[in-house]
DNA sequence: ATGTCGCCTCATAGGCGA
């Protein structure tokens, strides 16, 4: 089974994208995070086998699982906080595993209110993780973390000390993700390989000079971890015509 | 500080978020 996730920023500007990359790829399910509109063409990917569920809101955000299979919604926003309208988290089960979709905050600035909505929003997913972890539940979290996790996950650390998505709270508590029980896919598979990203911001030529950051990432539960089988960044649709600013990563499990 | 995108609007430029 393959699942894959990809910040598209704007599904809008990247339909034809998101397509192309569909066909090429033929995951069973894909994850999209910043979908950025109200609006969420479900029906452009029915001809392509794809059912789909989102979560949007105007402007900023949003979130969609495609899947072949079938799926059900289970929730559409993350509970512990009523006040939170952002469109940011979406759940379904499908294929017989429960998979998440996050578009963790970016918390940019860190000396604002940002920064302390984001660490809520980490605590929150880290309390629901507790009870899949508990309920013993065959669970996939992907998206976009907005976290840098460790050093190597960056081309440049010095250039990131003062954002958000490397500050020494953020990592803890991605660490502590990985100290429950849940399984970095990429990491595990790849431990100690260097430059691998999936974000190249647009400035300059980071993509070019592959100058990143690997903030894009797949969760395994203890009992989903035993099927992973590989993990993939596929950085081409990042040196398309008019790219989205993040990459693909592609999960396989047995 | 800056660069570049994409979205939106008391719109054709500027602000916001990333």
């Amino acid at each position: 089974m393959r699942i894959a996730s990809w910040n598209v920023n704007s599904i809008r500007a990247r339909l034809e994208h998101v397509k192309r990359w569909l066909a090429a790829t033929q995951p069973d399910v894909l994850l999209l995070q910043e979908l950025k509109g109200t609006e969420f063409p479900a029906e452009d990917f029915r001809p392509l086998g794809y059912e789909s569920a989102a979560v949007t809101q105007k402007t900023y955000n949003g979130v969609a699982i495609l899947s072949r299979l079938p799926l059900e919604t289970l929730a559409t926003a993350l509970p512990g906080d009523e006040t939170d309208t952002h469109a940011r988290y979406l759940e379904v089960r499908t294929g017989s595993l429960r998979v998440v979709d996050v578009y963790m905050p970016n918390g940019n600035p860190v000396d604002g209110p940002k920064f302390a909505y984001k660490l809520a929003w980490m605590k929150r997913i880290q309390q629901r993780m507790a009870e899949w972890i508990a309920a013993g539940e065959a669970v996939v979290i992907g998206g976009d973390f907005n976290v840098i996790p460790e050093e190597i996950d960056c081309h440049k650390p010095e250039a990131w000390l003062k954002d958000a998505l490397f500050q020494p709270e953020v990592r803890a508590l991605y660490r502590e993700f990985l100290a429950a029980g849940y399984t970095d896919a990429f990491r595990t598979l790849h431990p100690g390989e260097t430059g691998q990203y999936t974000f190249w911001d647009y400035f300059r030529d980071n993509y070019q000079k592959n100058r990143g950051i690997r903030i894009d990432h797949f969760l395994l539960s203890p009992a989903a971890a035993p099927r992973l089988k590989d993990c993939t960044i596929d950085g081409a649709p990042r040196a398309e015509e008019k790219p989205s600013d993040h990459t693909p990563i592609v999960l396989e499990l047995a």
